[in-house]
DNA sequence: GTAATTAACTTGTAAAAAACAAGTTAATTT
DNA sequence: AAATTAACTTGTTTTTTACAAGTTAATTAC
């Protein structure tokens, strides 16, 4: 039954995806590093989304370990710990895009730029690409 | 403050989209009735993820508070409930399937048809039109 | 060159949520 | 009328999260 189980997490991709990085924190992080350019620890912590230091240390640490982002020392200032996504992580663009793309539609009160949405249905490789580009 | 965190909650797309449906069994529940034909309670529980019978009512609840998913007495059999997506839950296709695309890609043990994941990338409107028709 | 500050955490504990097991209710079906 | 099905609810334990505080190691400020 384990097996199965196990057998079953692994084999469905919506499972598998959100195993990955299927978590509200593991979301707002993936989200900052994506749009919000943030690279270092304390920015996700003062992201103002109120999460605690320990959690996002543990977040780190598991999307760290799926590969999703990696850590280095940062070059310039060796006493700061740099993060960034891995191309696993910036392969969630899509994923990102489409979650923009819905919330935004549904939220009233949604802060996405208007030209910002249109651009994303119009030509969202476009918006991927740009997006790539800015993590270069 | 707790202004601004909601402001927050609610301004964010990404935020917003997770709240509304962005947690483990809520997505599992969503790809059940989108992928699977899912319609009841019974049918959830079943699927073989494990998940409490508690913790079911409780997505079902939300799901269905956030407009997600409705929730009738099936008009054949009165004695059964029958739960469908609202066509706010039929436009996340594209989040579930972006899921799909990047979990299928990295999931060595991937259980989805290659040939689905082929036509995905080629159509994905096909694949969602597809979709959409079989959930009339 | 010492003192304060910054950055990235860890540790302990209380509160909240999830998992597990069992029971309830109302409509069939036998 | 008794058993079964379907959709839950209600405890209780276990796990996870949130909150507060402390640690360490490298700057920066004086």
């Amino acid at each position: 039954m384990v097996h199965k189980k196990n057998k079953y997490w692994c084999g469905c991709p919506i499972r598998f995806t959100m195993k990955h990085f299927g978590d509200k924190w593991s979301f707002l992080v993936v989200r900052d590093m994506m749009f919000k350019g943030k690279k270092y620890y304390n920015e996700f912590l003062e992201a103002g989304e109120g999460i605690s230091t320990n959690i996002l240390a543990s977040r780190l640490r598991d999307l760290e370990k799926h590969g999703v982002i990696s850590k280095i020392r940062d070059p310039e200032k060796k006493s700061k710990v740099l993060y960034s996504l891995t191309s696993k992580g910036k392969e969630l663009i899509p994923v990102m895009l489409a979650m923009i793309e819905w919330g935004s539609k549904h939220d009233p009160n949604t802060e996405a730029p208007q030209e910002f949405i249109e651009n994303l249905r119009n030509n969202p490789e476009k918006i991927r690409q740009d997006i790539l580009k800015r993590l270069e």
